[in-house]
DNA sequence: ATGAAAGCGCTAACAA
DNA sequence: TTGTTAGCGCTTTCAT
């Protein structure tokens, strides 16, 4: 192949300095209209592309952001990916991906690779196993802009992107109660998370505010899996007071709530309410159709992003903490709606 | 932040230079091994990271490949990025991400924007409206190694990782038969992309294998999408001779098929079968399950990447093109099997 | 409006 | 086994 060109290789061209060049493809204001003109035609007549290497390695900047996921196999995080990428695309950024499988250890080396890359900022969903946000304090120390996004911590001071986790989680039990159950059950997810947190807060304050008592035993420390909602179901029909609905932290836990249901022939939702959280596809196909809380997921990566390049926009500025939070949307479908024409308490 | 370390940092405490450093941090044959010790040494206190930006304008090799799929929201794209990156990641390479939305004018950004970061290779799901492939033409010719997966053009030279579409749709379209369906439709994707093309074939070449007609207006050609199996579906039923039975060249056009079917309330599989083709992550939960072929999504970003890697690494060689076909996994499930006691011919 | 010159951090051919 | 030297391609300060 013959080399490509560079700036070197217009500039003699044009008997001027690679400086020059340089600045008129930078649409510099100091370079003449006719300069400009003339290497813009001689570069696109060469194929000139920009080595972006050569240009981080001087500049500092290398136009990539780094985003680590715990997985890219559900639709939740495909999504939010797809926000970003769509967004920092069109701000002239790359994005790195990097899955951490849910391991701590997988999340602390993604950042390595990125920082041995050089990325200009980080976006982060931590793992499943990550209770130790010290390796986040050293980056901020380093002014590496970072952001959280859905899975984010309180304490380390870190700018995120959630969704408001509380309101979702209370505005779906407040369905279910609305919809005449009165024994609802809860399968949370690792509590460490605040999300988890925030989503158990919601369901217990929503029962509360309706004077409906919390049951021992009601709330299951699932681990977002259709497993886990599985055995939470099982655990809940064991108990002497069953539940006659579960809202879910998740929707693969939602779906294992609904297969065990199933496989116990317990009717939904006329006999059992269910409700999951995160607006997974697979939740309108499924039979009978899953209410759920939609988290915006592509918005989720938008403001993510546009957080981010903010940040990296003002480096040398204070870094303030921020934090968004978007709306939930609910989304009420079959497997929380029962006809309650009057009887309302028909269980209790 | 205090700048970090650089290999001449090292070497001053050391009073060495920064040759030896380089080398001895890539763990050179000839340099000493006390020397190797008191580098990684020192190293570790300043907590040195090379620099890849540099190291890369250097080497010409960034570490990096970039992939270009259509989008990252199906479970398919997920799981086969999923594959390539856990591959990637154990062999120190990093993952650029592109989505083109489907469409070429972005795919080509993509691959420029890679170009320009100076990617190492390039992995490529084609978009739904690519047709022209002289862009990968010009790739060949300036030596950048590409490999297609799932959806591959035949004739551009370019090696390969695919599923056998074939074999895949021929082993559903023969289970479709032998459950006693014999008015067998078929909704296809875009024809100007191969996997689709193979699909039909394969639907096809089982249809005449069991000496089954191949009737008028039983192939429709959808655009891979729920509306468009809805279509189909609405279509087939508007024929005189009505098929009992669809093979959707993909799980998506099959739900399609389901829902608009379950509106006519035609029971499946009882009526109509039908047979999908993806092992998307909805098919196991919507009732009733979906028949699939599970194309192996995984093995195939990991089959990708190997041969990307080789391609890369005997760049100077001649590059032969390589085609990889995974075997299909059928995935028989509830909607196409229905108990055929002896009346196999019912519908005819 | 343009040129000259230095250098980002690293690597590798050649020399010793 | 280690040092010397040059330079990857680009940006940017300072000078003209």
């Amino acid at each position: 192949m013959q080399k490509s060109a560079t700036i070197s290789s217009i500039a003699n061209e044009l008997n001027i300095t690679p400086a020059t060049v340089s600045r008129a493809l930078q649409d510099h204001p100091s370079i003449s209209h006719s300069t400009k003109q003339s290497v813009l035609k001689v570069a696109s007549r060469l194929n000139y592309k920009r080595n972006r290497v050569a240009s981080s390695l001087r500049s500092g900047k290398t136009h990539m952001i780094g985003v680590i996921i715990p997985g890219a196999d559900t639709n939740f995080f495909g999504s939010v990916v797809h926000g970003i990428e769509k967004c920092a695309n069109a701000k002239g950024y790359n994005v790195l991906l990097y899955q951490s499988n849910e391991t701590q250890e997988h999340e602390i080396k993604g950042i390595e690779t990125f920082l041995a890359a050089q990325v200009d900022g980080i976006l982060v969903s931590v793992a499943k196993d990550t209770n130790n946000y010290a390796y986040y304090e050293e980056l901020k120390k380093k002014k590496i802009p970072v952001v959280f996004f859905d899975r984010a911590d309180d304490d380390t001071g870190i700018s995120s992107v959630v969704t408001d986790d509380y309101k979702g989680a209370f505005i779906a039990t407040e369905h279910l109660i609305k919809n005449g159950y009165n024994h609802i059950a809860h399968v949370s997810g690792p509590q460490h998370l605040k999300v988890f947190c925030d989503r158990k807060k919601g369901y217990e304050d929503a029962l509360k505010q309706y004077n409906l008592p919390l049951t021992d035993g009601f709330i299951y420390e699932g681990n977002v899996s259709i497993e886990s909602g599985k055995a939470a179901t099982r655990h809940f029909l064991s108990l002497k007071q069953k539940p006659d609905a579960v809202f879910a932290a998740e929707d693969f836990t939602a779906l294992g709530v609904m297969k065990e249901l199933k496989s116990h022939n317990i009717k939904i939702p006329e006999a059992f309410g269910v409700f999951g959280f995160a607006n997974e596809l697979f939740g309108e196909h499924i039979t009978p159709t899953l209410s759920t809380i939609d988290p915006q997921a592509v918005t989720m990566g938008k403001e993510s992003f546009e957080l981010l390049l903010q940040m990296i926009e003002n480096k040398n500025e204070a870094v303030v903490e921020k934090k968004i939070v978007l709306n939930p949307i609910p989304v009420f479908r079959e497997s929380s709606q029962r006809k309650i024409s009057g009887h309302l308490n028909v269980y209790s």
